[in-house]
DNA sequence: CCTTGTGAAAACTTTCACAGCT
DNA sequence: AGCTGTGAAAGTTTTCACAAGG
């Protein structure tokens, strides 16, 4: 299965940049902009327009010189590169506070991004319904995955029961991981973790706002 | 005000691992070792201990050949650098269910980190008390926090109130905001930014785990 | 004259290899 | 023998400069 006109190593950076640039498209075409140059789809972004078409043209040539992109066009592309051009559904494990926040995050749905079964394995909370989700048992996770066929979840679990859960996510058939325990994960290679460490990017914000007083 | 042996530029990846380091660190002075070495401080984190060597290598040579490092010096070392050696003081902005989750959150202690106050502009939450602390509205904002002396905030609103409250903030004197809503904040340079965009993570987790599929 | 697309240069970051102490 | 510290090499990402096309 060929990917593109060119098969070049992609930067990580890039992707993330990419989730950006279909917010903005998204935001355009809401007003109504048909055809946007690189320099509109950045203008709010911190990222510059040739940035902007180094990213894209990793994918093929996706505008036209002269004129800009097809605003529709160049959505339809991006979605279906992250694979949202259908809706991708998710699963949530660890029903605490962050969790039912994330339960209940619009931000997903503007990806085609919905969480659809949440699990944890307090008796406290299985059986209560957050966000118009009841939360399950994680005893029962491998049947209910099986059944609705997810490959993503998000992992709101405590740092000392993390790596248990991401195990059992993995012999669920979970293909990706955004974790959220501050913990890294040992886990083999072809599941893939995203860490969200709001710690440590919190601990990263007081030194660089701590260096901004000197002289610079 | 020298900062240390040698001026060099710190790349930022080093600032994100340090959290880390630390956080591994203080895990170990708990298993009561007094004595480390680089390799046990990376065995449970994705870096490896020459990554380890060389970011720290940027704040000095802190170990002693031969033998490792000691842990409570090191641990100063990198609270020193982050300027968490005493606690510091933190506000939140956006009292939703994600304010609501960081501010029970206990990722933020373990560091020093300690939300003090909490804002936000919906009558029906102010008033309220999350986790101990008791929400204000926004316009109260100026004058507590001149009392209080902050100058980090966390910015939990929706999308379309984040930048002019993030003026606020600068206003009231913010050096510092990690930024949780999906927008890129326009602010001067003297206020230093870090985004978190959980909706992007997300974009990008389901990009790679599906590229996991393909040849590679 | 406008805007895209892209090699090539520059900047940045990680990895390597090994010298230097204990 | 074991572990740190660090220049130099390799690898990666961004920026630049400009050719190509509408």
């Amino acid at each position: 299965m060929k990917r593109n006109v060119k098969e070049k190593r992609i930067p990580q950076e890039t992707i993330k940049r990419l989730a950006l640039y279909l917010r903005s498209l998204k935001k355009l075409r809401k007003e109504n902009l048909t055809i946007v140059s690189s320099n509109q789809i950045t203008a709010h972004l911190n990222v510059t327009s040739e940035q902007f078409r180094k990213d894209i043209s990793y994918f093929g040539s996706l505008g036209k010189r002269g004129v800009g992109y097809k605003t529709d066009i160049l959505i339809e592309h991006l979605e279906r590169i992250f694979g949202v051009d259908k809706e991708r559904r998710i699963i949530l494990v660890g029903a605490g506070k962050l969790g039912s926040a994330l339960l209940a995050y619009p931000g997903f749905l503007n990806f085609n991004l919905r969480i659809v079964a949440a699990f944890d394995n307090d008796p406290a909370k299985i059986g209560k319904v957050l966000g118009g989700i009841k939360i399950e048992d994680i005893s029962k996770m491998k049947k209910i995955i099986s059944k609705i066929g997810v490959e993503l979840a998000i992992l709101t679990l405590p740092a000392d029961s993390a790596q248990v859960i991401a195990e059992k996510l993995l012999d669920c058939g979970i293909k990706g991981i955004l974790n959220f325990a501050p913990v890294n994960l040992n886990l083999p290679k072809n599941v893939y973790v995203l860490n969200v460490d709001m710690a440590a990017e919190l601990m990263a914000l007081t030194y660089f706002s701590k260096s901004l007083s000197k002289d610079d």
